[in-house]
RNA sequence: GCCGCUAUCGUCCAGGGGUCUAGGACGCCGGAUUCUCAGUCCGGAAACCGGGGUUCGAAUCCCCGUAGCGGUACCA
């Protein structure tokens, strides 16, 4: 039980009640913050002595969700279940030393008491007569227990407000607030760094520390990351858990970013902070004391800026699999995939918007009413003749994404002297061609998108489109 | 109920006794980019929870109130 250990060690404990949510990421993040940044040492602990909730399936998501955000541990997952003999072997200590003692009294029985006595009064116990009941801690009537905390400074919790709590039950299972201490003790953690909803539960664990004999490790609680409806993020505020952030189209790095700004700030106005900034700027006692609500706009926005600035090679990577969900069945032709990003990368602000703009270079136009309505009348017809003849002219040539020498620039020269020669605004004539060839009116950069779509399927989709307003 | 934490633009982060006519970011509104959408650029609106103190002076310190949140389990 020693805690001989030089540096820093943190842990990040969840217990595996289901998905990790953005509020276990970010606590999962500062503590691997500050374990890189002080050349510490990262344990991961699963908080699994809830038999009920504590799922293999759970536990895997919570390992596959830390693993995805790129935040590795040096030590674990080490399992709490696992340590029973430690938790053990603690008990018996303080119960060979009357620091803990059995009670014979049921939760009913306290319940009972304490209706009778008012909350703002702790119960005491007595020590059973056979040696069975709940095993519970000792708790001082007079003082205080002061949690020096890095981030709230120091903060006292009167001690007759807390029950000799129980630390274990009758048959020897160990409780939370026990196991978390001898577990914190074992392990020489030297800084807790978790949710705020843990500060009234610390006194607790202190003086199971002090029961112990053993130097507690220092404490920082950080705020609780809140819904849009002003409640401690839970399960229960879905879009928030990282496999959904994943699916929605995040990147790893930009949620690192995002989610470290919850909560705490760099000092001066930077936002956009690479995760090495981010490791040499953070420290734990700079964390603010309020609690911040997730907002997903900012996400976005923050997320569009790290898409944009990927190697075209990773964006590609990046993107691939929400296109691959869109194509199952169909071989991808890769050329057109890497072009389509290229034209797009500028343009997505989540890997999931990428394929709704590209997507016509994969399927036939699902055509939109609404936009041919719009779009397919007066000098339409008009247009779509004089695109296409101009399109005819564009010489052939290996060059371009189809071979077929339409490059964007050959487009472009193509297409571009074609409003004034009609005399019509620009969008009367770039209008026509994108919803004859995407069927809507959002698409990439016209000249990109009849490029990307090359020769022979952008004259198709144009002749396709005048046979339907001849109609 | 009791114990505890928190309180600056809609949201996030600065500012911690005078330099604050309160700064930056997202979002929002307007303009530009004479191809859509998005992006980008430029401009704008937008906040110190309330009341008392302390002080020459308070967004900043103290107290009270209010509100929000957390804890108060033989859950974690």
């Amino acid at each position: 039980m020693s805690i001989e250990k030089s540096g820093l060690r943190v842990r990040f404990a969840p217990s595996p009640t289901g998905a990790l949510h953005i509020g276990g990421a970010r606590t999962a993040l500062y503590n691997w913050l500050a374990a890189r940044h002080y050349g510490g040492d990262l344990v991961l602990r699963i908080e699994d002595t809830d038999l009920e909730r504590s799922t293999p399936e759970n536990v895997a998501q919570i390992l596959d969700a830390l693993r995805w955000l790129e935040l590795d541990w040096d030590e674990g997952p080490v399992s709490q279940v696992g340590r029973a003999e430690d938790h053990a072997a603690a008990l018996q200590k303080l119960l060979d030393s009357g620091a803990a003692y059995r009670d014979a009294a049921t939760a009913d029985d306290v319940k009972a008491w304490k209706s009778e006595h008012g909350a703002d009064r702790g119960y005491r116990g007595t020590p059973s007569e056979d040696g069975s009941g709940a095993i519970r801690l000792r708790v001082p009537d007079d003082g205080d227990t002061v949690v020096n905390d890095l981030i709230r400074g120091e903060v006292r919790f009167p001690n007759r407000s807390y029950d000799d709590f129980v630390i274990a039950r009758g048959d020897g299972s160990v409780l939370y607030n026990f196991a978390v201490a001898v577990d914190d003790a074992d392990m020489g953690i030297t800084d807790v760094i978790r949710g705020d909803d843990h500060l009234s539960n610390t006194p607790k664990q202190l003086l199971v520390f002090e029961a112990l004999g053993i130097q507690p490790p220092r404490y920082a609680h950080v705020p609780l990351l809140h819904g849009p409806d002003g409640k401690k993020l839970s399960k229960r505020h879905g879009a928030a858990s990282v496999q959904e952030l994943r699916d929605a189209g995040y990147l790893p790095a930009a949620i690192r970013n995002y989610v470290a700004l919850l909560g705490w700030g760099p000092g001066d106005d930077e936002t956009l902070l690479s995760t090495a900034e981010l490791i040499e700027r953070f420290r734990p006692e700079d964390v603010g004391r309020s609690s911040a609500v997730f907002d997903e706009k900012k996400l976005r926005w923050m997320n569009g800026r790290y898409m944009r600035e990927l190697p075209p090679g990773e964006y590609r990577e990046s993107v691939r699999s929400f296109v691959e969900a869109e194509t199952v069945g169909r071989p991808l032709n890769e050329d057109r995939f890497a072009f389509g990003c290229e034209i797009v990368q500028e343009k997505a602000q989540t890997l999931q918007e990428v394929w709704p703009l590209i997507r016509f270079l994969f399927e036939p136009p699902v055509q939109d009413e609404k936009a041919w309505r719009k779009v397919m009348k007066g000098d339409a017809e008009r247009v779509l003749v004089a695109v296409t003849e101009a399109l005819q002219a564009v010489p052939a040539g290996g060059e371009g994404p189809n071979g077929d020498g339409f490059t964007i620039e050959a487009v472009q020269t193509a297409l571009e002297p074609l409003p004034e020669k009609l005399e019509l605004g620009a969008g009367k004539v770039f209008q026509p061609i994108r919803v004859s060839i995407t069927g809507t009116t959002i698409s990439p950069g016209i000249f990109e998108s009849v490029a990307a779509l090359g020769r022979e399927e952008t004259i198709a989709r144009i002749e396709a489109a005048r046979s339907r307003l001849d109609a």
